[in-house]
DNA sequence: AAAATAGTGTCTGTAAGACAATATAAC
DNA sequence: GTTATATTGTCTTACAGACACTATTTT
């Protein structure tokens, strides 16, 4: 029997104390005393791109930080769950649906917005780059230069096509700093490189992947072999075409089979 | 150079373009137009005694959830940072300070508190349970039952001093379950484990908390190599006593020395 | 054939697990 | 001396990194 419905039964058999309750409404209840700060979600949407670790960023057209790069973000729905929040806010800007989505951490320094307590809920998100086109005029991509190595953390900068870095809007360059952690950290015992690339890749694609995100290079060999060990590599069969070399073989991920 | 020290020199380079601010609040700026949820934090205040994973629970005695068991925890201070007001509610339930302190993940679904929308930021503590006395007679030390391996992840169990378990309050037991598995993630690469502990102690006693925590045996000749080379532990010459059998060398965690 | 990368086989070093032998305190 | 655990040493195995070699495509 599960545990969780071994509490369940467990309570049902004490025939329900009359000391406790089931979690309902009680009528009247207030609990509009306190003051409120406002909640955010941000989402830091990376991609990895001509060997480069990109974010979307927006030019902010009204204070605080007008005219600065921001990451997508929005308030939190009412009724909306952060991960929900996270996904829409995804696709007003950008028009993407259906992207690898995860919570990152929740920032929530008294002064992080200038004009009033904002908690945001950072998220981050991984994309293929093909998915991601520049939208709008304001939206740009940037490229990340990670001033750190492994996961030491810290943040990081965004540098504009013209090669001059973008100047950030409020602690945006830690999320996104946090975002570059985290991935790196999942890259090793998770199958995250694929929500980077195309459905159908090469291994040295994916090891080119693995070494922009971690930035570092990786052994040739032993990549291959933990890979392939993994179980979670399926070899197509094709191979790949134009180019002007021996073609490699073509792989997808195994989808979470039904263990 | 720095790599933040470059932006801000091509800010300044730039002579502060006149479509950028620095994020200065504007005159009677309302951002107070959209309705807000409440945000509080919650603790999982983790502890190991005699070979089993504890955890804090205090029994409501309001509603909702009137009389179950719910972790430590609080609304946040408009000025308050996320961090201090977790600390200020381990302070405030148990009269411990200092504690090693780090944030979980921040769950938001929007009916998770029946009342109204409740934001909350969990946090995990990490305590040597010599500090962790039961303050109040609405407090109680549960231990926590596991019943997933490794960091599969989901609910966990509360088990009372009776054996049976104690119905938690709102979404606590996911809260703890992810406090479970996040601290067995930082195990392996981490010197989290000294925080369970007084300040000297023996390596079997530091394997006997892993292994508490992992929920797995270790192997014993394997971590005492792995803890000597790490260079986290300092041997202190001493001896332990009061035991029937050859004593142990006492050892003490290295000050993270400034390298 | 030359160029370029894909893919395979083998060796070596490191670290974990297993097992055995020795050390030392309490009794 | 006996008991119980600490501590050290050695062997085996698994795996990552390194290197050399073969394969296959385009030009």
């Amino acid at each position: 029997m599960h545990d969780a419905a071994k509490v369940a039964a467990a309570m049902t058999k004490r025939a329900r104390s009359d000391q406790e309750d089931d979690g309902e409404v009680p009528e009247g209840y207030d609990v509009s005393r306190f003051e409120r700060p406002s909640v955010a979600v941000d989402v830091a949407l990376l991609t990895v791109d001509e060997g480069a670790l990109r974010t979307l960023l927006l030019r902010r057209d009204a204070a605080p930080y007008r005219g600065r790069w921001a990451l997508p973000g929005g308030f939190v729905g009412m009724d909306e769950a952060l991960d929900d929040a996270a996904a829409r806010v995804i696709e007003q800007k950008t028009g993407i649906r259906r992207v690898f989505l995860e919570q990152l951490y929740t920032f929530g320094a008294p002064k992080r917005d200038p004009r009033t307590r904002v908690i945001t809920v950072a998220h981050y998100a991984l994309v293929d780059p093909a998915r991601l086109a520049e939208a709008r005029e304001e939206t740009r991509v940037a490229t990340l230069e990670v001033p750190w190595e492994g996961e030491t953390g810290g943040p990081v900068d965004a540098i504009g096509a013209d090669g001059r870095a973008l100047p950030l809007a409020f602690d945006h360059a830690d999320i996104l700093g946090m975002a570059v952690k985290r991935v790196r950290g999942k890259l090793d015992y998770t199958p995250i490189g694929f929500q980077l690339l195309p459905e159908r890749f090469t291994l040295a694609g994916l090891q080119r992947v693995h070494e922009t995100v971690l930035g570092r290079p990786l052994n040739k060999d032993s990549f291959r072999r933990r890979m392939l060990a993994s179980g979670q590599l399926e070899a197509t069969g094709d191979l790949q075409t134009g180019v002007d070399h021996r073609p490699a073989e073509l792989y997808r991920f195994a989808r979470r089979s039904a263990v």
